[in-house]
DNA sequence: AGCTATTCATAAAA
DNA sequence: TTTTTATGAATAGCT
């Protein structure tokens, strides 16, 4: 993908495994994104830089829920032992306060860039749409209960068989 | 990436939905991977499919490792309300029964039991059905091509548009 | 499940 | 460092 191809080994130069990290992490977290919104599936992508700083990529559900929905069916297949998490969970309970080493640079990734929430929100916002629609389309006509509803359905099939009719006369032609 | 350019937007269709997503999370896993090797670091990848089918994806560290690491950091900055971890620690805990060492060599993809599937197979089933009416509503008429089809349209929409008349005539009375 | 025409990602250079 | 560019890689539409 570059001026040369490379075979995927360890970087061993230090810079250079920075420099691939750090193009790769965006590179990787792209492709989480769109995943996400082509498939609208939840994604979770948690990641450690050479430095160990973290960076975390989650979308259509939070990343505890998701962690929670693998953690809730890894258990049946395997047993994660890993007697951390426990004392981890009642650490993060007692600890309420951010000290100064919290501010790490890593963690700013745990909040999504806003662009993504507002790209996020709109296909959110589109998704509500098109169930609407649909809603509109699958009632039951015996439910309809006024006539000005009635007719307003009545215009829109009647403008839909229209256009495929119209559409049947030029196909014939 | 393919023939033509394509918009990051959620893919309507359920079948196009389903082939962009296993094609592209074969990507997104490969991607994790190369990562992980150029540069040494821990990557945890978890997605679930449009069918609800988990995936997982985790590179030198096991991923609970990863999760902790996550849960540690991320707690200094806001919290995860979702009691519903611990709870599944003490599960796990109890299950204790699955001493997996050769599942521990720091690659793995995580399947779930057939049964899981299944059960999800059988919640999902009804969204797909709903999806597909969508679908079917949603076309845009410029795009059926055939004559049958269009026929086979025509019957469905004056078949609702009758019965909307039919009940329109019943409200008159 | 494969096959290309394209678009996309990125290694090296600037 | 950030930007540019040549090239390898991923993939959309088809079969």
């Amino acid at each position: 993908m570059g001026r040369v191809k490379i075979q995927i080994k360890r970087i061993n130069d230090r810079q250079q495994r920075n420099i691939a990290f750090a193009k790769r992490k965006n590179g990787l977290l792209k492709k989480a994104y769109e995943l996400f919104v082509l498939c609208n599936v939840p994604v979770a992508l948690i990641l450690f830089s050479p430095s160990g700083k973290l960076f975390v990529f989650y979308a259509k559900e939070r990343p505890e829920e998701i962690i929670c929905k693998f953690l809730a069916r890894a258990v049946r297949t395997r047993l994660p032992h890993e007697p951390n998490i426990q004392r981890l969970v009642m650490q993060m309970r007692s600890e309420t306060k951010c000290s100064d080493e919290s501010l790490d640079d890593g963690l700013r990734y745990l909040i999504q860039p806003k662009e993504i929430e507002d790209e996020i929100e709109e296909v959110n916002a589109r998704l509500a749409e098109v169930e609407k629609q649909l809603e509109r389309f699958l009632e039951i006509p015996d439910q309809w209960e006024s006539l000005a509803e009635l007719k307003r359905r009545e215009e829109d099939f009647q403008k839909t068989l229209d256009i495929v009719q119209s559409r049947k006369v030029n196909l014939n032609r």
